[in-house]
RNA sequence: CGGGGCGUAGCGCAGCCUGGUAGCGCACCUGCCUUGGGCGCAGGGGGUCGCCGGUUCAAAUCCGGCCGCCCCGACCA
């Protein structure tokens, strides 16, 4: 391809908008360009890049599964069935057509690939099944951000497993969890695998593909010593111990006027926030009646919901407001605290079981307590209830967790029964009897590939990528149009790197060699072949992207000299 | 949804406070020149100043409302 002819609008300066650098890069080089709020046109080389991206998803998923394409465009009636019409609540884009019925954008397709089992599958005989897509989903995200790293339109890989029983499913994982592996892996990530919380989908397990990036929305805890790696809406730790007083003390009240803060009574008292105990009120629906839960956790750690909602048993909670504090516990928020409350339920954090002689809220406005003893001073149930901090000890081997900042590039869930049941997909089975088949879900995020690439991959002057995604596998740029040996080597590399089959772009634009090369060096490509100066003695330079280390060869070693900088390339990707 | 910021040519910005001429750099077009790191010279094209309303002889500029975009938070399969 001859770069004159192409639409390739690169550009000098970032838009100030954007600030992660997948997002300034995506528009230096003429990959996107924005339409609205988390909604992209994808230019020539995005197209080009993505579409590489999924050749090698299609090819590995046609491994384990069968491609087909459902709707983007859904009746009301079918999320009625899940339950989930109200359920996804303002993420979803909803419409009406011409008689008023209600429809919407397709969110995800678990309802459609049931409606689909539910009408066709009859027998066992018919199982396992794999059924995948790429496609298009909608999500109207409070925010969007970031470039394609958050958006509102984007593309997906989608997968959905039926199996007759949980050993099925458990076989269907697996082969999920490989073929995304070798997905990643081609792409050239470094990616982690990490426990996950399976959230608003429901379901008994879940993983997530993770890439490490400052531009991330997750916190993942990764161990460093044995592997343990889990999101940190699931991560469980062990906290380092702590030193406390003895517990003689009897708790004692004192006056922290309009202290209401853990930071604020940290410096009012001098003690350190680990030593505070932090009182947080939940109400609880508990079969439509709100009750008061207590939660207890030290100054220094955040309460987590989702192991508050497996502690309150999946009932559904939400803070407490001004006046429910102030009738359950005497006092408003800031001054409340676990001591001789009564008719509120405690939940206590694991990591205040033992401890001694701490700071309490006094439940009297203004007030707190000294040498609160858990246990000795008040009763209550214990959970684990905190997110994991860095530093907290490995549950698997009590080494030093590291949290770090990632981008989801993929998640995989074991469902269960929860669609096929509220959908009624039912098949016979060996015995003749009706049973529930059990599914799993599966997605990844195509365009999160390519940004967490360019986040992965990138310096000052622009990014590159393997090969195998990049939009060119190479770069051809002659340094002066004029020159008619120049020329004639450079169509030359270009037709002996097309028989090769690779894929090429050559710099036929009549400028100066400066422009090319920085357009060059911004746009992806992993490997150039200059030719120059020497071009009459039959030799150019192939310079590695990642590296920018220069080789210069005669044409005849071209194909060599490419394939080695390519390779190299891609083994750097793959041992970072 | 709460907090903050921004909206003037394709991109980056100035002008607004103190009302009257819409400007700079890059990009773009033409010609010349140059050709190993965003070259030089000359000439040129392009903007309803986000939208609506108000004040005023006069509004990019002052006032009111709305819309859009970005960031932080909340939220989020």
């Amino acid at each position: 391809m001859r770069w004159s002819q192409t639409f390739i609008p690169t550009l000098r300066e970032a838009p100030a908008d954007a600030e992660v650098a997948s997002h300034i890069f995506l528009l230096r080089a003429g990959y996107i360009r924005q339409l609205s709020a988390g909604i992209y046109s994808y230019l020539f080389l995005g197209q080009r890049a993505l579409l590489k991206i999924i050749a090698i998803v299609r090819e590995e998923m046609d491994a384990i599964g069968q491609e087909f394409l459902l709707p983007a465009l859904h009746p009301a009636e079918l999320w009625q069935s899940s339950g989930r019409w109200q359920g996804m609540g303002d993420n979803m884009f909803r419409l009406k057509d011409r008689y008023q019925r209600d429809f919407c954008l397709g969110m995800t397709h678990e309802e459609v690939m049931a409606d689909i089992a539910r009408k066709e599958l009859r027998s066992y005989k018919q199982l396992p099944q794999i059924w995948y897509q790429i496609q298009n989903k909608f999500r109207d995200e409070p925010r969007p951000k970031s470039g394609l790293l958050r958006v509102r339109q984007f593309t997906m890989k989608d997968s959905y497993s039926f199996d007759i029983d949980e050993a099925g499913l458990d076989l269907s994982y697996k082969k999920h969890h490989a073929a995304y592996c070798r997905i990643f892996e081609r792409c050239g990530l470094n990616y982690v695998v990490v426990e996950a919380h399976s959230g608003a989908m429901g379901g008994s397990q879940s993983h997530e593909f993770m890439v490490q990036s400052d531009a991330g929305e997750d916190l993942v805890a990764v161990c460093r010593a044995c592997g343990y790696a889990a999101n940190l809406e699931k991560a469980s730790a062990a906290v380092p111990p702590a030193s406390d007083p003895e517990a003689g003390q009897e708790p004692a009240l004192f006056a922290t006027p309009g202290q209401r803060t853990i930071a604020e009574v940290t410096a009012f008292t001098g003690e350190d926030a680990n030593r505070l105990i932090k009182s947080l009120l939940y109400m609880v629906d508990e079969e439509g009646k709100q009750v008061p839960v207590l939660f207890l956790l030290t100054g220094t750690h955040e309460l987590n919901e989702a192991k508050m909602g497996a502690a309150l048993g999946g009932h559904a909670a939400r803070p407490a407001q001004a006046g429910e504090i102030e009738k359950y516990t005497g006092a408003p928020a800031g001054s409340v605290g676990p001591v001789g409350l009564s008719g509120v339920r405690l939940v206590a954090d694991l990591a205040l079981r033992g401890r001694r002689s701490l700071i309490a809220g006094a439940n009297r406005e203004g007030h707190h307590l000294r040498h609160v003893t858990p246990e000795r001073d008040f009763q209550t149930e214990w959970a684990d209830l905190r997110t994991v901090c860095d530093g907290d000890l490995c549950p698997q081997c009590q080494a030093p967790l590291k949290v770090i900042k990632t981008v989801e590039i993929g998640h995989i869930f074991k469902l269960g029964r929860k669609y096929t049941e509220s959908m009624q997909v039912r098949v016979l089975d060996a015995n003749g009897r009706e049973i529930v088949p059990i599914m799993g879900s599966y997605g990844i995020g195509i365009e999160r590939i390519l940004t967490a690439l360019i986040e992965q991959n990138h310096d000052e002057a622009g990014f590159w990528m393997p090969p195998v995604v990049a939009p060119f596998d190479v770069v051809v740029t002659p340094v002066n149009l004029k020159d008619p040996a120049i020329m004639a080597v450079a169509h030359d590399v270009y037709a002996t790197l097309r028989r090769a089959g690779k894929d090429v772009l050559l710099d036929d634009r009549d400028e100066r060699p400066g422009v090319k090369f920085k357009d060059a060096e911004l746009i992806g490509i992993p490997v150039r072949v200059t030719v120059g100066k020497k071009a009459g003695e039959g030799i150019v330079e192939v310079v590695q992207r990642s590296t920018r280390e220069v080789q210069e060869v005669p044409v005849a070693a071209l194909l060599d000299a490419v394939a080695l900088a390519s390779g190299a390339a891609r083994l750097q990707e793959s041992t970072r």
